[in-house]
DNA sequence: CGAACACTTGACAGCCCTCAACGTGAGTGG
DNA sequence: CCACTCACGTTGAGGGCTGTCAAGTGTTCG
């Protein structure tokens, strides 16, 4: 995993600057002293703070924290093949996962927002099977494997919370394995774009994509060239407004409505 | 969970019951007294022992075991919907787990043969996002999720095991993902249960399919006329020989090299 | 300013789905 | 034992969705 610990201050982009991660400093290593406020995005602070985690076993998890970044665009989180010793929890920008067949075919597994974890499917086998890629500048808290298990013997709420986050991205592939025509796969896209960002504080009908079509594309399945013609379609009926990687979800019932054989069967 | 603890001796079929489980016994419940014979394809003893538990941890995950069936053809083990409660391991048979979406389509999620874990896509929420059908006659070890999860904060092996098992069904899950062509998934899905059917003791090269044309379609997302053609095809090219419902895998090698882009990336 | 790149737009083709009809085998009741 | 029924599977014809190929446009960056 990629060790950038360099000194440079966060450089968010501007439409999360404005709003994103108002506690983080800029700190490299774990700070005890500020526990509760450090993080406030993380999805084990938050699920163990909820589930009653001591004090002590806080520290603990905030004891194992390595922080990493910032990366920039194209940068590498973890790369296929390479050892797995990780987890670790996307904290600013997006990270894209993805695999490439040995036809050259990209296939995009999933984009990872602040507060989402990756390199879960790397804890069956030894190595990480997939590629992790910055899609912007991106910092993250990462966590040795071995030790935050360890620790989650102790914490059944940092179990629970290991358990339920594999659980999920279970479900979010099973959804995306489905036979879906190229309008519901983008209008899911959309959608869950909008829902988790909103869950993260940034406004749900307005946001800026941190991915090119391309990777849009391969994400969903489709031809670059699809996912053109499907947002034009989508701007031309009024469901969005799209200007380069601008967009706003102008008529969000609607695409759910599109959306909603994959968001809930 | 269905609760069928009828005293009808298991009936496998006939391909299966030659060499299956040699060491299962009729008895219903947890058989302390023969603990290292009993479930040897089960994947959580299996595990277990070979990462060291000991003598009284393996009593205790023998403890929380409730064996339930037989269950006949189209019987569910759970229901979409259904408070999630518990994961269950295939003992004999094989359950299908699949969704229904609300324009009537079935999306098959998974063909689940004995030693294989269900469930574990419930853990995220509070019940099952899925059903899980026998196909044919189907005995399970159900496990009480809180009672195992409680057992693996004491089980190192126990716990590994969980979290390897959640995190390889997210790599099943994002393969079956990919865009592949019919042919590229129907020899995976061939090599696949030829490898999963080898692993339990069973010909590699000849075996029965328990599910029919039109659940292998809605597992692969082709038509069922598109499942039969492709087999057909495989036929007439000197892959496979098939016949109703009765596979033999020809040439295994070409079969591999057909989906040598889906297994590995 | 020019080159590289991302994206868009159009024409066309191909893969696979849909619809329809037929064949086949298993279970059933007379 | 046989005819009937019905589900399942096969086979064929046709069409639609989306991929492929190609060219054009706009933007960013050196």
């Amino acid at each position: 995993m990629g060790m950038h610990h360099g000194g440079d201050p966060l450089r968010n982009i501007p439409i999360m600057s404005d709003i994103a991660f108002p506690g983080i400093n800029r700190s490299i290593v774990a700070d005890d002293g500020d526990a509760f406020t450090f993080c406030s995005t993380c999805a084990f602070s938050r699920a163990c703070l909820s589930q009653g985690m001591d004090k002590s076993s806080l520290r603990d998890l905030h004891m194992l924290v390595e922080h990493v970044g910032p990366l920039h665009a194209g940068d590498h989180v973890f790369r296929a093949g390479d050892p797995f010793e990780a987890i670790a929890a996307v904290r600013a920008g997006t990270v894209k996962t993805c695999s490439v067949d040995r036809d050259g075919r990209e296939h995009v597994l999933g984009f990872h927002l602040p507060g989402e974890v990756i390199g879960l499917n790397g804890i069956d086998g030894d190595r990480y099977p997939c590629d992790a890629v910055a899609l912007d500048t991106v910092t993250l808290c990462r966590f040795s494997f071995p030790r935050i298990s360890t620790l989650a013997m102790r914490v059944p709420g940092l179990q629970q919370t290991l358990f339920k986050l594999l659980s999920r991205d279970i479900g979010t592939a099973s959804v995306l394995a489905g036979d879906w025509s190229a309008d519901e796969r983008m209008a899911m896209f959309l959608v869950g774009m909008s829902r988790r960002l909103s869950a993260r504080g940034f406004s749900p009908s307005r946001f800026q994509l941190t991915m090119g079509r391309t990777d849009i594309a391969n994400y969903l399945r489709l031809a670059p060239e699809t996912v053109s013609r499907v947002l034009k379609r989508f701007q031309d009926d009024g469901l969005i407004r799209i200007d380069r990687r601008e967009v706003e979800l102008v008529a969000l019932p609607a695409l759910e409505s599109v959306a909603a054989a994959m968001l809930r069967d």
